[in-house]
DNA sequence: GCGATATAATTAGCTTAGCTAACTAATTGT
DNA sequence: ACAATTAGTTAGCTAAGCTAATTATATCGC
């Protein structure tokens, strides 16, 4: 491998990553949802139940910053708090089936145009997309 | 192609996207500049100087906000503003070296781990990833 | 078993980032 | 030349981030 080859890679993944949700989240206004509220319901709905401070750990946000999040999530019925049976300070948060719909709705709607553009590509070049992708999530896997 | 082909591939496409950007995030707290901040910056830097306007529309952000963004990014010399000589009503905005530097310095912070993730890979690997970023780049340029 | 310490979440109060509306200044068009 | 449009800023509001302090529960050492 060339010098520098995995940096040069790296740094044009990066980009190309920036770039995509960047044009993507041009979408995201018919949902109603602001942007920390929608990703940390997309934390609960894919992620499934837990608790504020994982939620919090995995939105990269403190506390209380959290618990402000997800009490207007659920005013918005679109998330409930349930006090944890074993551990009495904790709350379980969980995304309603209406704040599922809701995200579901929200990502298909930013996937109809990149859906689109993979249908014209090559055979090959579907392929080459999906293999990244799957490299990607091992690696974001592993730390 | 089987039906749903490219809309699955896109959903894995969209899901790693979003999961490495949040991953190399967490490398930004050095660079002592806030996320709306870095990011006009990085526009700047990278898209070359431009009227406020434009580098609203690149943030899509409104001209109020992007305003006050240049303003501080300006009070901490990291960017300047420059009457355009022929529309005496536009500024052209630009990075200043100390600006460059600054987000330079934070994008290889951001990309070090990635980097030697990628260079662990096996070759074909490697490629794969480079494929799918210059495919992805051209499709953000699509629209 | 009980006091000290630690942890989970919330509340209070601040700063930053987003918005719209209103304004100024310059350009364009008739 | 003057009406309409356009670029940017200012004012003032809401949302989203933070730290510090509070409350309630768990855990630890004795």
């Amino acid at each position: 491998m060339k010098k520098g080859e995995a940096h040069q890679i790296a740094a044009r993944v990066h980009s190309a990553a920036i770039r995509l949700l960047r044009r993507l989240r041009k979408s995201d206004a018919a949902m109603g949802l602001s942007a920390p509220k929608s990703s940390a319901l997309s934390v609960l709905v894919f992620g499934g139940p837990q608790t504020l401070k994982e939620l919090a750990a995995a939105e990269q946000v403190r506390a209380p910053t959290m618990s402000r999040l997800v009490a207007e999530l659920q005013a918005d019925g679109l998330a409930t708090k349930v006090a944890d049976a074993h551990d009495r300070r904790a709350v379980r948060i969980a995304a309603t089936s209406k704040g599922k719909a809701l995200l579901e709705a929200g990502r298909e709607r930013r996937l109809v145009a990149l859906t689109k553009q993979i249908e014209a590509l090559a055979a090959q070049e579907r392929e080459a997309l999906r293999r990244a992708a799957d490299i990607l999530v091992r690696l974001n896997a592993e730390g």
